[in-house]
DNA sequence: TCATTAATAGCAT
DNA sequence: ATGCTATTAATGA
């Protein structure tokens, strides 16, 4: 296995407050992967026995609901902590990681979790704190589901994602991994049908511009009106 | 070029 | 207004 660069972790949120060699430490604990597009990291249910940084692409959060269905719960991108288990007292992942495009991440056996967080400063409290962001994230957008129509609820699935993907290119903002109209109905509920038919509005009245798997939204302040709407 | 998958068009609910 | 079937368009082998 290649030696890992200390400067893949500088700066990291969790890792901020931690001096070269506890880097050092964490480093030569940790296995690097890389995940082609479409490859699940780990799936709901499974015993967890890693926790992951990703380090490069895009994530899809996936939960299958009692009806059978899957939804994007949320996406992760690099430098976030995913997968872990263990801060939610949990041996299974409540959720499926599905890589949305070729992704890079480190991991570690969920053995060291405690050492972690004992040992090193700032990693307990950036760790909880993130937790509790998704929380806090996933309640906004379940509540949306039950409660808003159809048009907001896809407004704000793609203002989320160039929030937190979000690239300027010169046409606008456009969103850093592949989407479908599929991925965008799982998120909010509809079907494909329905993304596609407000996409194709959307991109008629100057919004947004689309071509396969790929969107650039030209007047992010003309959707942010109609989330709110 | 063909097989696979994404996106739309048009009809039904 | 939203969902479904069938068609067209794009992509990658």
């Amino acid at each position: 296995m290649p030696k890992l660069d200390e400067s893949l972790l500088t700066g990291l949120p969790p890792f901020s407050l931690l001096d070269r060699a506890q880097i050092r430490e964490i480093l030569d604990q940790a296995v690097s992967r890389r995940y082609d597009e479409g490859t699940a990291i780990f799936r709901e249910g499974h015993d967890a026995d890693r926790f992951y940084l990703l380090l490069d692409g895009y994530l899809r959060v996936i939960r299958s609901t009692p009806g059978g269905d899957q939804i994007i719960v949320l996406h992760i991108s690099p430098g976030q902590l995913f997968g872990i288990a263990p801060a939610l007292q949990r041996n299974t992942y409540p959720a499926t990681a599905i890589a949305a495009a070729e992704s890079i991440a480190l991991s570690w056996p969920v053995r060291v979790w405690d050492d972690f967080i004992t040992r090193y400063p700032g990693f307990a409290t950036e760790s909880y704190k993130t937790l509790g962001q998704r929380l806090g994230q996933i309640q906004e957008t379940l509540t949306e589901m039950a409660t808003q129509a159809v048009e907001k609820r896809v407004a704000c699935a793609l203002l989320r994602m160039v929030h937190q993907s979000g690239r300027k290119s010169d046409k606008g903002i456009e969103i850093a991994f592949p989407v479908t109209r599929q991925n965008i109905s799982d998120m909010t509920g509809t079907t494909l049908h329905t993304v596609s038919r407000l996409l194709s509005a959307w991109q008629k009245d100057g919004i947004v511009e689309s071509t396969r798997k790929h969107i650039v939204v030209t007047d992010p302040h003309a959707l942010v009106v109609l989330s709110e709407a």
